[in-house]
DNA sequence: TCTGGGGTCCTAGGACCC
DNA sequence: TCTGGGGTCCTAGGACCC
């Protein structure tokens, strides 16, 4: 038996915890750039703002419903997040995370009652951290999300599904009657692997609801479809196919990429832009002990600016050895631009991929480069640097060619409506008058 | 004026090998 | 007239997730 507790619309809850006079009001937290909405309290969801709405789309709000946007603060976001998994983690031996704001747990050798346990720890994360979840149970990930989904909309709609099941919903407890009046209550597009295009594939086969699906012959389906929704289907009928993951596995691609605050025409901007990807995602490599053979760069217009001519490139770079410091990193990724880069275009992103990683502790032997080997003192340097930058502040030691941190770089993101780092930042606590 | 970022897995098709 | 079979590896693209 599976648990998944998922934070209810995550971003927007932890803004709330240290400005409670946002509750009961429309709140949407923006994307990178303040482009887009990427979380939604109940309120705005009401109002009819779409996951990923374009803010500019959506911004008549503030005047005719005080909807309120926040820039997204995801030092704040991480912080909490650790918080809520370490009490999420109470509820059974091991513990997935699967995202920021979610994580499953296995319920193997737990005794009592699940759903009376699920009720207590989610009681106590949201009294502790202040985030509101929902608890979902099933014998598979793919139940226990499905359960978590009714869990979450039985709370916000009320009369969608009996009242029971709001905030925490066990579909390992039920009757396979109940079970399925529950499953053909809830619309195929809502399962976890089920996306909008085969969604939409599924509605035309006449598979309209959970349980239609739950229903079909897997090998059909696989046949049909794919080995991935055939998995799905499995999950749906009981049998546990997916498992948790005990140990995060290493990332097998790592990639930074940015979009631009305004558009960048220079090569000389989109090389500081290339020069910063470059280290941050040799910072993440060298985090996971991992060296990487390939670097990957992109560049390209705004597909949404259609009165602008489109141009869109990325190229491949092989290091001549896998390598992890910046130094390489950087030297390949500009190489990289400088191939693909034509003047003329409004650029308005970029990015870096670090590619075929293996980890650091498995060195290809060579014949005749001792000469080129790093001297112990390089490693050493990278040591300083990430040292450094950790304990001042991102930035505070960088490559040259990523250009003064000090001036405003035409490319920054635009974050106009950020809150302080509430629990990240001695500057960013909060005040309390007595 | 203004539309995010970071991942994974699977499949099809081409190149190449014997 | 008639042109094999079986396999691997790589890449690009699609679909999905949060």
């Amino acid at each position: 038996m599976y648990a998944l507790v998922d934070g209810n619309n995550f971003y927007v809850s932890c803004e709330r915890v240290f400005r409670p006079s946002l509750n009961g009001r429309p709140v949407v937290v923006l994307s990178n750039n303040d482009g887009c909405a990427i979380a939604r309290s109940n309120e705005a969801k009401s109002l009819g703002i779409k996951m990923g709405a374009p803010w500019f789309q959506i911004r008549h709000f503030e005047e005719s419903d005080g909807l309120v946007a926040l820039s997204a603060n995801f030092a704040l976001y991480g912080d909490m997040s650790d918080r809520m998994m370490s009490l999420a983690a109470g509820l059974g031996h091991r513990q997935e995370v699967y995202s920021i704001d979610e994580s499953f747990i296995d319920l193997a050798g737990i005794k009592g009652d699940m759903t009376l346990r699920s009720r207590k720890v989610r009681y106590r994360i949201l009294k502790w951290i202040g985030i509101a979840c929902g608890i979902g149970i099933g014998p598979t990930k793919t139940l226990a999300k499905l359960a978590n989904h009714i869990a979450k909309t039985a709370e916000r709609k009320p009369g969608s599904y009996p009242d029971q099941h709001a905030q925490v919903c066990n579909l390992g407890d039920l009757e396979p009657r109940e079970r399925d009046a529950l499953m053909a209550s809830t619309e195929v597009a809502e399962v976890w692997g089920v996306g909008r295009r085969i969604g939409a594939q599924l509605k035309d086969a006449g598979i309209h609801t959970v349980l239609d699906l739950a229903r079909l012959d897997p090998v059909m389906v696989k046949r049909r479809w794919s080995v991935v929704l055939e998995r799905t289907v499995r999950e749906l009928q009981g049998t546990d196919c997916i498992g948790l993951e005990h140990e995060p596995p290493a990332k097998q691609e790592i990639a930074c990429t940015r979009s631009f605050g305004q558009a960048v025409m220079d090569l000389s901007a989109l090389q500081e832009a290339v020069t910063e990807f470059a280290c941050r995602a040799a910072q993440k490599l060298r985090k996971q002990n991992g060296h990487a053979g390939q670097v990957l760069i992109f560049i390209r217009t705004s597909p949404f600016r259609t009165q602008d001519l489109q141009y869109s490139r990325s190229t491949v770079v092989p290091l001549r050895r896998p390598s992890n410091d910046s130094r390489d990193i950087n030297q390949a990724a500009l190489m990289g631009l400088q191939a693909i880069y034509r003047p003329g275009y409004r650029y308005a992103k970029a990015g870096v991929m670090l590619l075929d990683l293996h980890p650091a502790d498995v060195v290809q032997q060579e014949l005749g480069l001792e000469d080129d080997m790093p001297a112990p003192g390089e490693c050493r340097l990278m040591q300083a640097l990430d040292t450094v930058n950790q304990r001042f502040g991102r930035g505070t030691l960088a490559l040259a060619s990523a250009g003064l941190a000090g001036e405003r770089r035409q490319w920054s993101m635009k974050q106009e409506r950020r809150t302080p780092g509430y629990t990240t930042d001695w500057d960013g606590l909060a005040l309390v008058r007595a």
